[in-house]
DNA sequence: TCGTTATATCGTAATATTGCGATATGGGAA
DNA sequence: TTCCCATATCGCAATATTACGATATAACGA
């Protein structure tokens, strides 16, 4: 199949897994972590800085900015990507948040 | 293709990456918040509550239990299965870490 | 205008993932 | 032993993902 099952899923839990899919491969979490280590808004020299073609660079930019995790503004003749904070706030919480909590068992 | 490059990532994004895409779908992160906040340890009564055929989600138990998210130990004629808390912390440390703090921003 | 640079998209091929039914396996209960 | 129960695994089919080169597109500079 390779299809995902999302009924009988929560929306919230589905939307979750996807962000989390998302940051779930090398090259999109490597980007993640410069786009956020950056001092400024950097575009994408990311293909100097990853083991990979420019156009898988492109397509993998292209998810971040599907699922709401990077925002893109044209500067010129290049594009400015940066971390979109609020989605970015929405995973940290998911793994911060008191209703995520492990009681303090050790049980296996 | 279909095959991940982790040859020119680092080690630490590449096991981080691993951990987020095991944790990328609905079924595996309800298997998870399921765990962290039953009461005690559950076993595979996650059949009764997930929307998939037991075979699917034994096989959603066996990719956490690779990649260390969970443990599973015999009780009985069931398996007992909880959340591996170091490897959780490790997920959670990540995002709260000071390293990947994000200056405070608005550039796209 | 022409060439260069930066990005995106297309087409393709290889591989991975997902899901299910069917089938093992292994332990307890009758 | 024989029959269930809970799990795991196999085999398959469908779909998704990944990566790359080639090709668009769009804007700037000479």
């Amino acid at each position: 199949m390779g299809i995902t099952k999302t009924q009988g899923f929560s929306e919230e839990t589905t939307s979750m897994a996807e962000l989390l899919k998302a940051l779930g491969h090398p090259a999109r979490l490597s980007i993640m972590m410069y786009l956020a280590n950056s001092p400024q808004c950097i575009n994408s020299d990311l293909v100097d800085e990853l083991p990979l073609a420019q156009s898988t660079v492109s397509r993998h930019l292209s998810e971040l900015k599907r699922v709401g995790l990077i925002k893109g503004t044209i500067a010129g003749n290049n594009i400015s990507y940066c971390v979109n904070e609020d989605m970015w706030d929405k995973v940290k919480d998911f793994f911060t948040g008191t209703s995520n909590l492990l009681s303090p068992k050790k049980c296996c």
